[in-house]
DNA sequence: ACAGATTACTTTGATGTCCAAGTAATGTCC
DNA sequence: GGACATTACTTGGACATCAAAGTAATCTGT
């Protein structure tokens, strides 16, 4: 019989976490924490499928993404600086991505002439190639094959932003 | 009237790369997309947050979390082979995190009498100390203040649990 | 008992992230 | 219109993670 109620065989660690947790007395805190420790393990899982993904491509997902925004804009350019607001990363992560694509070929870097402060990243033919490419393959791969029924991606998607708002995500009215 | 429907204001930048997706004929991939990022979205603003608040102790969260396992066990030693199991991260980097610790005299390091090839580490008083101070603080703080409903946060759970299975999650049964 | 495979870590190198400090251009305010 | 504040990036430093290679100890099979 293929019952799991037998033995404690080889259990969930995030279960025996948040047991823990119970045990020593901080059950308030418990599912807290389990629902912590799980985004933070599923975050890994997901990165980690990702980037396995688009290694034959030589794009990390920072990078990905990055590219996907700029092919999304009618010109495909932005400011540096509109980059970071839009992924929500720091300006020194978006200027090293910058950097790196520029050294691919995939973007090219150049002055704003509106604003002497501010660098313009423009995608390159090559890097709207790749970039397509690379988003069908993690739309077949990854992004399509979420096993959530509708209803379950619809509350967990709600339930993150809930989470998003209350953690200071500071954009979304 | 606080409607929102009014004009499209600065807006969830998961949304527009929702609305993206699915102007660009990527439907069928656009809610995955959108619960894949917000997933990376509030994994990063759960980090920031907790290791704000760990940094004045000298802690990371990966060196919590090995402080933490240690500390649940019987006599504070574990083979750091277990440790990465338990914590499910990469040898290599329980190898930095247990260095680390053990500079700052939380852990120490020996070898295991059973098998010359393994490493066990062990917890010190200042480790116990530090590791209950910080749980307080992070229970307090973080883990108990998550904004949803019991419910809310069950089924949230469930919908994690279902996505680590499904992407090779390789423990509960 | 000895060679070869396996296991358990460590080391090295590449990436990404954030923070803090530094630089250059633009704005603001008497 | 010139000093001071602000803005927009870039640079450098600290960490964490993974991949791949290296080392040492233990196991296996004949």
């Amino acid at each position: 019989m293929p019952d799991s109620s037998e033995l404690p065989v080889r259990q969930d660690p995030i279960e025996l976490a948040r047991e823990n947790w119970v045990r020593a007395g901080w059950p308030d805190a418990a599912d807290g924490m389990a629902l912590v420790t799980s985004i933070m393990r599923v975050q890994q899982l997901l990165l980690g499928g990702i980037e396995a993904r688009l290694r034959p491509y030589g794009l990390t997902f920072a990078r990905f993404e990055l590219l996907r925004l700029l092919a999304f804009t009618r010109r495909g350019v932005l400011p540096v600086g509109k980059i970071g607001e839009r992924l929500q990363v720091h300006p020194a992560s978006v200027t090293n991505a910058v950097q790196r694509l520029e050294d691919a070929g995939l973007v090219e870097r150049r002055q704003n002439p509106a604003d002497g402060r501010s660098v313009l990243a423009e995608i390159t033919p090559a890097g709207r190639e790749l970039v397509e490419r690379c988003t069908t393959l993690l739309n077949d791969e990854v992004f399509a094959t979420i096993p959530l029924s509708g209803e379950e991606l619809h509350d967990a998607a709600d339930a993150l932003r809930t989470l998003r708002r209350s953690l200071g995500d500071a954009d979304g009215v």
